[in-house]
DNA sequence: AATGAATGAGTTTTCATTCAT
DNA sequence: GATGAATGAAAACTCATTCAT
């Protein structure tokens, strides 16, 4: 499942899957989350998106705190049809990877909105932080082999330095993404993935 | 008054200069919103930290959003002691306007955290939205101009685009920002600070 | 004030005297303590009592636990008219102290069942058990500053240990009280204040 | 079984005897009432304790007020092993069946617990008084046997009012009890058993 | 201008109880 | 017989806001 299955709407889905109750509870907060934020979302809020009755919500994860964690674990749970670009270009799999966090549908901006309220709580959370942490060095390392490969396979210029490139690529995503959301008038998608894509050709080999 | 000026500790303050009552509550609540998060500070504790009542706090702002949107806006007033470097090379100045988006002091924490939760609860409010992106769109101004009076200096590359570069190196500074506040193990100030060089190196020209 | 008129009807209570908020609050605790007991007794129902809302309770009193450890001090803190005695003969005053933990009204009734609810409490409560140690420490003095007294007097027998005298009646005196309330059948108010008449009668000096 | 059985720790019981599943989860509710009280007993806690669901406990008994009731007539339905001192001096029967009430064991302090609460909760519920009473005066009429006999035996004083001296006993011990739990610091076992002992004594028949 | 007592709606959480399986 | 998911009412507590002083 991507990122835009779980942040459609809610009704679309239990048409087409049949999914655990605890998952739909976990779908449910996400969105609630993206659209008014953490401490926006009451327990009712999830009790009512969910179908269930607050005792059941606090049946199954112990307290709105658990409930949260489990949300971000679930929606950075990502599967990420990666594998199936496995024997493509490098460069072709860093632009796919990177779409990922386009803009190009709603359920991507929910999911930014998301982040967003995630970063913002786990600047004061130690154990969210902890947790998005690991997280982030998985990215990393990904983001490393691939750029790794595309430098042995002189797709990327020789001379760029790995580590710094992958650093800079992802807090230019981040940063590209929170200013979609906040200063949407100046920085459109359009705009955002144009930017990055020059960034990617900075990467890139300069014809010799 | 600069940001660090706000977030210094508060005892701090009352010595330096005598401030309206008003700017004792913007600043308490700065403090408290940096460390509580919007929705975890309440109006006790903002009177408790300015020494006034609850009732007085109301008194003075209508209620709490109007509180936290004057709030904002206080915080965003930096004046800055920009003018004291308008002769000097665009890219030391560059540089300058940028070391106060670093990590170097606890004030610079609590400044990116609060931002943190402001862009989160702009992502849900049009009228913070339109706010923050009237101070982007200043602040790219100003950003533009430097960079363009750099490149006439021939200090920049002559060839770069001023505007991609402009909203390359901000999304970058809020990116890496927010990379330090949330992933603080994996991308520490001194990391932050040598990325930006090096994208600042970019911009340089090449020696011929 | 003494226990029966902190265990009186709360209707009675306004009209006689003007007593603060605070007071209020305490004797209606009191009083639903005794009749439901501690784990029975709701803020609401406090609030109710009190003519207050739940949120004004709270506000005076942090909370439940709070407010409970205050009723019981409350409680305990009766003036007592112990010194309108001062000069009448030891065994007097005795009796005088005794009779106070009698069950000769339905305030005194209402006096031990709090009393009862609270020994169960403190007996898992360490804060609880460590107050009321200090209250029988306090109670244990003044007995046995009685019992000096009266056997420097010669009204009792010169040959009792006092401090095994003070003990064996603040005994006696608890668990004729706990008899009265759960085995009011068979241990009756008389039969009790007999006994305590009985064992003073063992204190006094026999006819040389 | 005696009440040291049942209040002894849970690990030690499967081993010895074979009981019915009802039995484990009287025993459960025994020790968990001693050790949290009653309402602070929560029938999850039944089950988890007697390693049941919440349905089977509610299944067994009809809902948490029979389960207590049923917890209170199992803790006093001790058999009590009197008989095996029927031919005993009647002194060394009734120093023993005071021991019974002693805090010699972590068992001893956990029953007298569970009794504080049960007197509480009757002092407020007909039924538990009523049932209560009933055993009290089964108690009753042992011990005023046993101190029949002594008279009988000139190991007791003749002039001692049987009725009398057993309801001041009975009210001694559940007093010094009390006063073990919540007053442990000022009254400890040793000082609880010694002043028992000096009442008995006083009940003895002075060397002509 | 300033207070802080008072409010009451709203929140999270607990828990005895039910019931389909 | 036995389960445990699900309930919904009730609990304690919070907090922005009001208002008499």
């Amino acid at each position: 499942m991507t990122s835009e299955e779980i942040f459609k709407d809610a009704q679309d889905l239990t048409a087409r899957e049949v999914s655990s109750r605890r998952v739909d509870v976990l779908r449910a907060v996400a969105n609630l989350i993206a659209e008014h934020g953490i401490d926006g979302m009451s327990m009712r809020q999830v009790a009512d998106a969910a179908g269930l009755s607050t005792g059941t919500i606090n049946y199954y994860f112990r307290n709105k705190q658990t409930l949260i964690a489990a949300a971000m674990d679930y929606v950075y749970s990502l599967p990420a049809d990666r594998d199936a670009l496995r024997n493509k270009p490098a460069l072709e799999q860093i632009r796919n990877a990177i779409s990922i966090f386009s803009f190009t549908t709603e359920g991507h901006r929910r999911w930014w909105r998301f982040w967003l309220e995630y970063a913002a709580r786990a600047a004061r959370d130690q154990d969210l932080m902890d947790s998005h942490d690991e997280r982030y060095t998985r990215q990393r390392r990904y983001f490393r082999a691939l750029i790794d490969a595309g430098r042995e396979d002189r797709e990327l210029r020789p001379d760029i330095d790995v580590d710094e490139t992958v650093d800079t690529l992802l807090a230019l995503i981040d940063g590209l993404a929170t200013h979609q959301i906040i200063n949407s008038r100046s920085v459109n998608p359009a705009r955002a993935a144009h930017l990055l894509e020059r960034f990617l050709e900075s990467l890139t080999a300069p014809p010799a």
